[in-house]
RNA sequence: GGGGUCGUAGCUCAGCUUGGUUAGAGCGUCUGCCUGUCACGCAGAAGGUCGAGGGUUCGAGUCCCUUCGGCCCCGCCA
């Protein structure tokens, strides 16, 4: 260890008015130029690059050392602020009209030479990034994203906190809950045989802390969820966390739309025009083939069903018999598509579970079908009709029952758009999507599963369906998508113990077992509980748009892959035998 | 669980189709020269378990099998 100066200024700070200013900067070296008599430093820290000058006639001995500093040493360098000589300065720099004339070097610490350079544009792989993480964290795009993050946290508190809401922090170890994404578990070393899981989300405390009256509750807090992960998926992530006693979903609506507006509009200082438009789910479903759907750009879906309902072509006509339905959408300008390239979006189509993709090409007044020898020309004609297709389009066309032949669609949307290059990139499109359905049926599980979650209320009006139609009953749920991704979700909850028991039986959980998984806030909705309902927002999602980062990963510190290990760390990893024994453990 | 794609020098990649001298390039690194550079310049040098394991073959970076890892997507994600 040894004594050094420690710094009067940043390296981001110097300015041609410090000139003749003694000062003292540290931090690490990015670049070094030796001219031979003459060595350039440029000295970076996270305010900037500040170039230091050592001469030989000036800096005397440090020049000397200075002969041996190398890229990413840490160093302390004093001297005198000069301006540099005519036609020198570099204007691409903040610090660019002064050197930092160097009479006293220190160097702190020295480094390896880094497995890639320490600066924005670096072409490396991800786990190369990944594993050295503590230098990729150095670069100041990276910087930046995590500044972003940090405004917008401050942010956040700010404005909840002025809207009367409480932070209270909620356990990390908590019951195990059924429903929903796979927990991840934690033994009980005291309890043989027990487990804690971690929250997915903190929803049944949130909504215990409304019957103990708290009103108005946020939390800036991590999930975790053992799924699978994807671009903006990671295992452990960060959610704001709301919820609000004796509201209705225009009251959490709004406060959502405040805090979007305020955390968008003095973060990144882009303004959005609230309240956001709203769209239910059968209409989002219809018209985009999503729940959360891009509204940058149209290429809407079209359902004509009707049309083709007693086509001599099968595909159709049984689609329509069967209860499905026959939808497309309308590629402008793709009719030059070729035979290989159709083949591909077929492929796609397949693999997304279509049985097959029927497809027009407009050219003139001529309309080229894939299934011309079942359809006819009329209802080709028709069919291009309904989308509104032009000379020069592309129409592809999906059969198949509502959900899956729309979802499908709705893929296909967003690949052609991509392709044809019309997504607007400078867009924020905000969007409610409200009235999902409560409930979906499992294939898998044969059985109901809320689609929201099993705390969500169902609309007033569709309480009696419960008993005779559950798979029509619309839920009190919203969530709030922007540019196709989902942001932010959640519903007005069930208040109600009789109503919250009856949700449970509708999802297969008989009482025994509801009593022993949510007994407690069953317990705790027959003292008093007031109606309520919450929202909760993905902040490292918002976090990613805010930053323009393509993934999730490039806003979080220390991000897992998507096998969702930490390449730095190296976790997950072994255990001690000794640590398994004493937690009751055995791997099989 | 499934599909796609990638893995060769510190980094980014070429070589693989059609097996055959000593596996190349750029950047970086190191050494020398260089007093106004800022992608410094010039000259030279070092640097490789071709992700791992197995197989086919006289011979494998190249062909086959298995496996590990990165990224993207489907399923999954109340």
């Amino acid at each position: 260890m040894q004594q050094y100066k420690k710094r009067t200024h940043t390296c981001g700070q110097l300015r041609a008015s410090d000139i003749r200013k003694q000062v003292t900067l540290t931090g690490w070296v990015d670049k070094r130029r030796n001219l031979g008599g003459l060595i350039f430093v440029d000295l970076r820290d996270r305010h900037g690059i500040t170039q230091i000058a050592f001469e030989p006639d000036r800096s005397g001995a440090c020049y000397e050392l200075a002969k041996s500093l190398r890229s990413e040493f840490v160093i302390s360098v004093s001297g005198s602020v000069v301006s540099r000589p005519e036609g020198q300065a570099n204007k691409s720099m903040p610090t660019g009209e002064i050197d930092v004339e160097a009479t006293e070097l220190a160097i702190l610490n020295k480094a390896e030479t880094p497995p890639f350079p320490i600066e924005d544009s670096i072409d490396v792989t991800e786990d190369l990034r990944l594993k050295y993480r503590y230098l990729d964290l150095r670069r100041p795009i990276v910087q930046k994203n995590l500044l972003v993050r940090h405004r917008a946290y401050q942010v956040a508190r700010s404005y909840f906190d002025r809207n009367g809401f409480i932070e209270i922090e909620t356990p990390i170890l908590m019951k195990s809950t059924p429903e929903g994404a796979r927990d991840y578990l934690v033994p009980s070393r005291i309890h043989h045989g027990k487990f804690y899981a971690l929250p997915q989300s903190p929803q049944t405390y949130k909504q215990i802390l409304m019957v103990a009256g708290f009103d108005r509750y946020f939390q800036i807090v991590k999930c975790f969820r053992d799924e699978d992960l994807r671009a903006d998926r990671q295992p452990e992530f960060t959610q704001i966390d709301v919820e609000m006693s004796f509201v209705d979903e225009n009251d959490v609506l709004a406060i959502t739309e405040g805090a979007i507006k305020e955390m968008f509009g003095s973060v990144i200082g882009v303004d959005t025009p609230i309240p956001f438009p709203r769209m239910t789910h059968k209409e989002a479903m219809e018209q985009f083939g999503s729940d959360k759907p891009d509204t940058r750009f149209e290429m809407k879906v079209g359902i004509f069903s009707e049309v083709v309902a007693e086509s001599g072509f099968r595909v159709f006509s049984e689609a329509v018999k069967n209860g499905g339905i026959v939808a497309g959408i309308c590629a402008p300008g793709a009719a030059t598509y070729s035979r290989s390239q159709l083949d591909g979006l077929t492929d796609l189509a397949k693999t997304l579970g279509a049985g097959g993709l029927v497809y027009l090409k407009l050219q003139g007044d001529s309309i080229e079908c894939s299934a011309s020898k079942f359809v006819t020309a009329e209802e080709t004609k028709k069919i291009a009709e309904a989308l509104k297709a032009k000379s020069g389009d592309l129409v592809l066309i999906i059969t198949g029952p509502w959900q899956k032949a729309l979802t499908i669609l709705g893929s296909l949307r967003l690949e052609m758009a991509n392709r044809l290059n019309l997504i607007p990139h400078n867009k924020w499109n905000f969007l409610w999507v409200t009235d999902f359905p409560l409930l979906e049926f499992s294939e898998e599980d044969k059985r109901f599963v809320a689609v929201h979650h099993p705390f969500t209320s169902p609309k007033l009006e569709d309480i009696p369906l419960l008993d005779k139609d559950p798979a029509k009953a619309r839920a009190r749920a919203y969530d709030l998508v922007l540019n196709g991704t989902e942001i932010a979700g959640g519903s007005i909850r069930i208040h109600d113990s009789a109503l919250q028991t009856k949700m449970f039986g509708l999802l297969g959980i008989n009482e025994a077992e509801a009593k022993m998984k949510f007994g407690f806030l069953l317990e705790a909705f027959k003292y008093g509980a007031p109606p309520h309902g919450g929202i909760a927002f993905g902040f490292d999602r918002i976090v990613m748009y805010m930053t323009g980062s393509k993934s999730i990963r490039d806003v979080i510190a220390f991000p897992k892959t998507t096998s969702a290990m930490s390449l730095m760390d190296d976790s997950p990893s072994s255990v001690d035998l000794k640590q398994l024994e004493e937690l009751h453990i055995r791997i099989v």
